[in-house]
RNA sequence: GCCCCCUUCGUCUAGUGGCCCAGGACAUCGGAUUCUCAGUCCGAAGGCAGGGGUUCGACUCCCCUAGGGGGUACCA
């Protein structure tokens, strides 16, 4: 049975690198019936845990990458958090001082400083001297009395090589002989990341390691911990961490601003501020950050968009298909075609995506995601009433791929605004009704409108026609003043799908508003 | 400094010695279609980091250089 497993920290944020970590543990995982399972490292975390984990698990549930044990849903291995794990740490620390496979270091700060340094002027890699190891009670003592304080160090083989066969990379050789004596248990008795690592994922079961790449190089402090316990190794599999827009850096919440300087990057998220702003959200880069997974919950993207651009961020099936499910997605998935590069997150790319699988949602479907943004908005009722959905169909419908996010319903809040309180976009008045003296033909159109019966899109485009050929004008002096009139904008759906879901009454007043506003 | 990893169009990638004067996708730029917008269709431009080998033949194998990343913490 494999079992993987996703370790965040709780920080309060779930990040897109680590989303896609993640999802591929995930894949693995459940590719093969296995397991996967979210563990919390918290062990640095003083307070508020709970609530800095919030995001992540909300997150992670958003995108239906849906864990086997863990926080919330329990599990045999249970507890799933590192800090309620420190007993079985500190054994294990025992169980390495009692094989002389770590020791008592009693070295300053300073003492070791001094050894580094010289190592660096000799052009040589730094190895302790282990002048302050203290194997015996003895030795212990002695240093005690000098007053000096202890860590727990690993001891670690000053010779021969390892070979890790990683799933994604291959064959990786190491020197022992580089590796430091890390430390494994503080001064104070707190355990290191490393040795808690090794520990709970012995523990919990693990039998496949799926972590970022900025791990392999402390593989082999973690092969020996695991070792030294007598643990059967883990497989391990680096993945190639994600990369900002344009560049090989790693992607990092912090750095939102410079991102914003990519034309891509900030059209991606002046269209979501737009819509945050609209249903009321905080828009702070601590709250509101393309680099974090909330963003395009908030915006309206569909999880299933984000997983399929992710899964091929750093994975291909071939050369051609793009396009998966995440039912394709399990069925195709493999670390041997893992990419071992870094590869840059792209959201222009995401967007074609999100577009791509948008276009193919029921409208059943889009109704459901679009309604909480006109009622955040309070554009609509909470319950709605009952002509909303299906009017919202029609709308959706006469939309067709013009929504690509969820909250880009807010941009036809036309269709749910009561007439008096039409906005009208200045420019496109002026240009459109104002400037191409359109207000006699809107006058007469408008008693056509009147007469037309019924109020549906095939016959308003008939009446259209007519008009235009009785008038002799081209179809575009009227109908973009009809729009503007009717809508407040230049842009729009087909106009002829407008003016019928708005209905007679409503076409009517707007236009009459619209000549009374000249 | 030392150790490890990585390097194909702007970006994501296919490519495991001849199928490649390198294929697809996003983005870009043209053109067509439409009442605007979105889309759709057609087309264009754009790349094997550099240098040495090996080989009849190298994007593919080897070496070197350069660039990027990670580790080298009583951080995770």
């Amino acid at each position: 049975m494999i079992r993987t497993r996703f370790a965040p920290s709780p920080t309060g944020y779930l990040h897109i690198g680590g989303v896609r970590t993640a999802l591929f543990c995930w894949l693995f995982a459940k590719k093969s019936g296995g397991k996967f399972i979210l563990r919390i490292d918290d062990t640095d975390q003083q307070r508020n845990v709970e609530q800095s984990l919030r995001p992540i698990l909300d997150g992670l549930r958003w995108l239906g990458i849906d864990w086997d044990e863990g926080p919330e849903v329990g599990g045999p291995y249970a507890p799933y958090y590192q800090s309620q794990r420190l007993e079985q740490h500190r054994a294990a620390v025992e169980r390495l001082l009692a094989t002389g496979a770590a020791y008592h270091d009693y070295a300053t700060p300073e003492e070791l400083q001094a050894e580094r340094e010289m190592a660096q002027r000799e052009k040589r890699s730094f190895v302790y001297s282990r002048r302050f190891m203290a194997e015996t009670a003895e030795q212990q003592a002695r240093f005690e009395a000098e007053g000096r304080r202890p860590v727990v160090r690993l001891k670690m083989p000053r010779e021969g090589k390892l070979v890790i066969d990683d799933l994604v990379r291959g064959q990786v050789e190491f020197d022992w002989a580089q590796e430091q004596d890390h430390v494994v248990q503080r001064t104070d008795g707190s355990c290191l990341y490393h040795l808690a690592s090794v520990v709970d994922d012995h523990d919990l079961a693990i039998t496949h390691v799926i972590r970022a790449e900025e791990h392999l190089s402390n593989t082999p402090r973690q092969v020996f911990i695991a070792r030294s316990l007598g643990y059967e190794l883990p497989e391990y599999a680096h993945l190639p961490y994600v990369a900002e827009p344009g560049s090989k850096n790693k992607l990092s919440k912090r750095k939102l601003a410079k991102y914003l300087k990519n034309r891509d990057f900030a059209q991606r998220f002046e269209h979501g501020r737009k819509i945050a702003q609209t249903v009321g959200l905080d828009t702070t880069p601590e709250a509101f950050n393309p680099v974090i997974v909330d963003f395009y919950r908030q915006v309206g993207y569909l999880p299933e968009a984000i997983i399929n651009y992710l899964a091929l961020l750093g994975w291909s099936l071939d050369d051609k298909t793009e396009h998966f499910t995440r039912q394709e997605l399990l069925e195709s998935f493999s670390l041997d075609r893992v990419i071992k590069s870094p590869a840059s997150f792209d959201p222009a790319k995401l967007w074609a995506f999100q577009d791509r699988h948008m276009q193919q949602l029921p409208i059943e479907q889009k109704v459901a995601m679009v309604l909480p943004y006109l009622q955040k908005a309070q554009l609509v009722t909470a319950p709605p009433p009952s002509n909303v959905e299906p009017k919202l169909a029609t709308i959706l419908q006469a939309a067709g791929d013009r929504i690509k996010t969820a909250g880009d319903i807010l941009e036809y809040d036309y269709f749910f605004l009561p007439d008096d309180r039409l906005h009208y976009d200045d420019k496109a008045f002026d240009k459109r009704i104002r400037k191409a003296d359109a207000a006699g033909l809107l006058a007469k159109f408008k008693n056509q409108l009147a007469a037309a019966e019924p109020f549906d899109t095939e016959t308003l485009e008939k009446l259209m026609h007519e008009f235009v050929a009785s008038e002799g004008i081209k179809i575009g002096r009227i109908i973009h003043a009809v729009r503007v009139a009717a809508t407040g904008r230049s842009i729009g759906l087909g106009l002829f799908d407008t003016l019928a879901i708005l209905g007679k009454p409503s076409c009517l007043r707007r236009i009459d508003r619209a000549l009374e506003r000249l």
